[in-house]
DNA sequence: CAAATATACTGAACGGTGTTTATTTTCCAA
DNA sequence: TTGGAAAATAAACACCGTTCAGTATATTTG
């Protein structure tokens, strides 16, 4: 009785295609401005049909990022190579914006909109940041044992880390970054230049 | 001839009717859920008048940021007491925060919200947070001068640590900041530690 | 194999959105 | 008082996320 199964697997592949579509128009056209009609047509099926497979689009949205949230951990095994820890958190800085400037239209839908946070108090159920978060954890953890940066408790380290690198990320992403008026000059301030002087400051 | 005169003031009236109402409206539901069809119905037009005076939804949120950097201007006036210029940048920080605590929505369309920068390329027209971020830059200019804080460029460090403040407050603001699940633990990681560990790391 | 049932899909609708247009109402000058 | 400008609006347009009644297809049962 195989029929169950392949019915499954007929499941698992409609999903697939459709959060495999939702992805590339996301990243081409920005979340906002596509609809779930736009979906439907570019999978060759109904809108009503998407919702036989995904109760709303906050759920396509939370499969969208849970993807995303693999592609950074890839992102990061890749480029987390140095066996000193403050070279690996370098390169961890560096990966991140690496991640950012490749696909800065997935880190907005990751880390930015709003959706899908509607359902108050179920902070429970976001875990798809959770094993990109571990690795910060760890590795600043084992700068602090080390007293290689100048943060005394691990996870304000970690997290303070996190919000500076966003931080940058999140203006840059709303062209805050970009030119900066000042009386007599204007000046382009980088991630890049940022983040090397930030570096330096947390040194020990 | 006062005809003229009273009618620009009316269209004046008629504008801060309509930008009063949106910010209550945005402050109590949120940008998002607030329609231009509520605003009209709030004061008591039909919706299609709310285009006579402004162009569209992005021109209307852009006049209500330019009164929530009024807000954050008037915030940072009564709170910056200090001489000493390290003193001061910490007041600017508990401040900045304390803004955000106060005003998390209007935060969140001041600096987070995607629109009203649809119109690519025209980053010349943001000027409204052109002032919050010249008295950073200043203080932060002669706290480097200074030599009280641990950066060199006064430019990379104003930007650097604006971001490092957004960045804290941009996760707060979407509930990654609250809880922090370790394998063993689960640790509540608050702005105010973070920023106190911070200070401590920058200065001299 | 045929009938009954379960599954997959869809057309059409609901109640909303931002925005535009044609029309009506209001106001002021001649 | 009346003609024309200015202000306000009702109605429409083209979308949106979502639901539901109904149809087509596949599977199970008699």
């Amino acid at each position: 009785m195989g029929i169950a199964e392949r019915k499954e697997r007929e499941r698992a592949d409609m999903r697939r295609r459709i959060v495999d579509a939702a992805i590339k128009m996301f990243v081409e056209e920005g979340y906002e401005k596509v609809s779930i009609r736009n979906i439907a047509d570019k999978i060759e099926y109904s809108p009503a049909t998407i919702y036989l497979y995904y109760k709303d689009k906050d759920e396509l949205l939370y499969d969208v990022q849970k993807e995303a949230f693999a592609t950074l951990a890839e992102h990061f095994a890749r480029n987390l190579t140095a066996a000193d820890p403050l070279e690996r958190l370098e390169q961890l800085a560096w990966a991140y914006v690496g991640f950012y400037r490749q696909n800065p239209e997935l880190y907005d839908l990751m880390f930015i909109i709003k959706a899908p946070m509607n359902a108050e108090g179920e902070e429970e159920k976001w875990k798809n940041g959770d094993s990109a978060y571990d690795a910060l954890y760890h590795l600043v953890a084992e700068c602090v044992e080390k007293k290689v940066i100048r943060f005394k408790d691990p996870t304000i380290a970690a997290m303070s880390i996190w919000a500076f690198a966003h931080g940058l990320i999140s203006l840059d992403l709303r062209s805050r970054l970009k030119v900066c008026k000042l009386p007599d000059k204007t000046l382009n301030v980088s991630i890049d230049d940022s983040i090397r002087a930030y570096l330096d400051v947390v040194r020990c």
